[in-house]
DNA sequence: GTGGTCTAGACCACG
DNA sequence: GTGGTCTAGACCACT
């Protein structure tokens, strides 16, 4: 289920996050639902607790996930609600990406067919 | 011309780097034109020479430049090129965004209207 | 192990880089190896750690190793056939150097008394 | 005649150095020759004069040409003995590099190809 | 502990 | 003046 990659040169706790972040939004991991522990995750994708732990902690602290002590962390009710909060973002990222792009010479239309994929890709997804 | 923002949190040799290949793509900088000397850049920036000297060496072995010591840096003549077949691995990472923001419940007409926006921006500056 | 010429006239840090290339080439370093670590390398050899630094983003650039922040460098899977994909362009640059030879009255002979040497020499170190 | 590369990363003065050694040794330049004066070979090879002029200062204390005040410079007696001596560095330089190419594995036939190709290149000049 | 970025200041070779 | 290398020492994020 989870998987991170050394080389990307992107943290590890930001792989995490953004992978946990995801199975909330289709809806894998529902509110209340627990995520694995820092252990058991540390154990199946091999990396130093710690990491995990970071990751948990960041989560907890944007109010996505919240921790038991003894029990283990939970989806909050309000995770789908504070990550959709974080679309404006996400959003002038994407004017900017694809305005580098149109400035490099790319087709208006290359950029079109690449936003029909990425909806086709949710399509499959999202049951 | 070349402006750097300490507090962005992204590298300011990345920024430069940046910054110089957008020039020459729409066609500010053209080929075997000199780019500022490391000291002048370093002064007018108000950065380190040394951060200065990093980007540029960056970019010499990108190809994007070439040095010729005692001289200064002169953009190469396959720059463009070479910042064009940059292109498709953009276009993958334009996917992934928009994927993201497609799980994210973003509707495609946003997205839709943003590709307009970016090239609407683009139009005001090519001549 | 490592070993710098100051004196040598070439870059400490391409020394560095020719020097971990030979220990792959040669087998000492393996797919997944760490390297010593940028400090540490730095004490041993005396040297500045940003040399080090430099020698190590270069390799990291060519694909060569990959650093993970936090653990540390280690030799890529791919380090072997980058490496022997230079040998055309060390070929070139031998076939210049013979015939700079050839020109200066260098008789055939010595040249493939040359080759026999180097291929003793390698034969040595090899097991 | 001369040519020099300013992308090449090679000092122009040694191109320089290097060409007009290249010349007496293939015979196109014979001692008491005049070669091309500083500020005619400056502006045929479009570079600074003061380089030129460095180049020809090292060629003069090499011994390899001498220069007439108000005359010119010309191509020394024993320019092609000091040439020859300098065989026994290249020597050296070529076992090294054929050992480089050794550990990264190639053959010794292709060596020898190599090293009947620039013999071949040879012929071809020298008449 | 690791790698990565940056500053300050120096020296060299080249033109 | 130019680019290139190096040192010394600092700070940051990541594990």
């Amino acid at each position: 289920m989870f998987k991170v990659d050394v080389m990307s040169g992107q943290p590890i706790y930001e792989q995490i996050i953004n992978q946990v972040e995801q199975f909330i939004l289709i809806g894998v991991l529902k509110p209340d639902d627990k995520i694995p522990s820092v252990r058991s995750m540390a154990e199946k994708i091999l990396v130093n607790p710690n990491t995990i732990q970071k990751a948990y902690t960041e989560l907890d602290h944007k109010g996505i996930i919240y921790s038991v002590p003894g029990r283990g962390c939970f989806v909050s009710k309000e995770a789908v609600n504070i990550l959709n909060m974080n679309n404006r973002e996400k959003l002038s990222e994407l004017e900017n990406l694809i305005f580098e792009l149109a400035i490099a010479g790319v087709d208006k239309k290359e950029v079109e067919e690449c936003v029909i994929k990425a909806f086709e890709k949710k399509g499959e997804i999202v049951e």
